[in-house]
RNA sequence: GGGGGUGUGGCGGAGUGGUCAAUCGCACCUGACUGUAAAUCAGGCGGCCGUGUGCCUACGUAGGUUCGAAUCCUACCGCCCCCA
């Protein structure tokens, strides 16, 4: 077993870096349980509402590294029961439940991800369901009595609702407690989790204290927001996320997508790069330099993280060569006709790159449609096989 | 239980008998511009047909009135507010 780190200095660069929003009951509280020396627990739970683990959660992973390399003891909780029911948190409108079936085939690829950051060794896993679903009704109703009413609305996003008179079920409200109660099963030390959750991981706070007589600790962390308009970056319910799962060039491609003033975060809170370095990109943007190579540091930065040095090459190379130069991609993907031509409508659709003939349509109007760098004119325009299709700026097929 | 509202495209939100595939905003797509962007500007944004005063499907669900319904009526379903 790990030796349990107990050096004041270690402890408090941990405490101090900057993946970490705020700390419940207070910093002081938590150097102090982690110099008691002993091996401590702390857990982080994810839910698997979609395929992907993306930018969003990995300020946390970073967190827990840093923790695990303490000597202390990591969960990663899957909450498999917990994402049937939906969170109710900065949503206006509860989100959809899902079924059993979606989450099981959302967990598969959960913990792969993690592990991109966070290596095998160093965690455990649990599932929620293993002591939430046995509970009674009876159970729930002891649970649902340890909190008020006015407790729960006292959320931002509730009072959202209310004055907005959109409906909040009961449900909803029964969200917090399962968390928190997760925190009593495992009868954990501490737990991490977004700025975003934080009333959710104090739920389980109280419920610790009060079932268990045990102050579990709390470490929010930073969320990647727009500082600018203070928009979420990474959104999994609409769907816009850098996912860990990511082809390189995607990855690559999506971090230069992104809004200027967003990359001193994404940086920040998405990646390992020292502080040092991170002052100096810091330093030349603020002096005016071309967030351009910001951007392609954070996004190298990235796919190394997540490829290695060479895939982070690559792909930098690639999308010089796509959106700088304008030229054609190395690796693309590629469509198969049965045919030696095939109508350029069809292989549009067929594809995906158009939803709808009418949409392959509009795009061709739109001369948006190229085949070997000519603009595609009309609708019966034929394709044929080791043509490169290009729609867009940066959509390409290879026909075969 | 009673009363009053409300249900529209991915979201927000107009429309209260024809001119509505449905104003507008967000999101999204395309083009221009550029440093990859963002911002800005222009166009698009249900499906189908080489395209027209075109056809089909859609304004919670099911019926009805009407030459004609997102709009009126009836029932049902959901949600919100007030009273009890």
């Amino acid at each position: 077993m790990a030796k349990i780190i107990v050096d004041e200095n270690l402890i408090n660069e941990v405490l101090n870096s900057r993946y970490i929003e705020a700390a419940f009951p207070s910093k002081d509280k938590i150097k102090a349980l982690f110099l008691e020396g002993r091996r401590l627990s702390f857990y982080l739970g994810v839910d698997p509402t979609g395929p992907d683990i993306h930018l969003g959660h990995t300020t946390n992973l970073f967190l827990l590294k840093r923790i695990a390399e303490l000597g202390h003891k990591i969960i990663i909780l899957i909450g498999d029961f917990t994402a049937r029911i939906g969170d109710p948190t900065d949503k206006e409108s509860s989100r959809k439940a899902l079924t059993e079936k979606e989450v099981k085939e959302n967990m598969k690829t959960y913990l792969e991800q993690v592990q991109k950051v966070l290596p095998k060794k160093m965690f455990e896993v649990k599932h929620n369901s293993a002591w939430l679903k046995k509970m009674s009704f009876e159970d729930v109703i002891r649970l649902a009595s340890k909190f008020t009413v006015q407790q729960m609305i006292a959320r931002d996003m509730f009072q959202e609702r209310i004055k907005k008179e959109k409906p909040i079920f009961i449900h909803e409200f029964l969200y917090p407690l399962m968390q928190g109660y997760d925190s009593v099963a495992m009868e954990v030390d501490g737990e991490v989790g977004g700025n975003d959750q934080t009333f959710n991981m104090l739920v389980g706070r109280d419920l610790s204290k009060e079932v268990l007589g045990k102050d579990k600790v709390v470490i929010a962390t930073k969320l990647l927001e727009d500082p600018k308009t203070g928009k979420k970056l990474m959104n999994k319910s609409e769907g816009q996320y850098i996912s860990l799962n990511d082809a390189p060039n995607d990855l690559f491609g999506k971090v230069m997508a992104m809004p200027d003033q967003s990359i001193i975060p994404v940086l920040s809170y998405a990646t390992e790069v020292p502080d040092s370095r991170l002052a100096e990109v810091r330093k030349m943007l603020d002096g005016g330099e071309n967030p351009k190579m910001a951007k392609e540091e954070t996004a190298y930065e990235l796919v190394k993280l997540y490829y290695g040095e060479k895939e982070a090459q690559k792909a930098k190379e690639g999308f010089g060569k796509v959106f700088s130069e304008g030229k054609t991609p190395d690796n693309i993907e590629e469509f198969q006709i049965s045919e030696e031509v095939a109508p350029i409508l069809e292989v549009l659709e067929g594809s995906g790159l158009a939803n709808s003939r009418s949409e392959a349509k509009r795009l061709v109007d739109q001369k948006a449609v190229t085949i070997n760098g000519e603009a595609v004119e009309d609708w019966g325009h034929e394709i044929k096989k080791g043509d490169i299709l290009k729609v867009g700026s940066h959509r390409f097929l290879k026909i075969v």
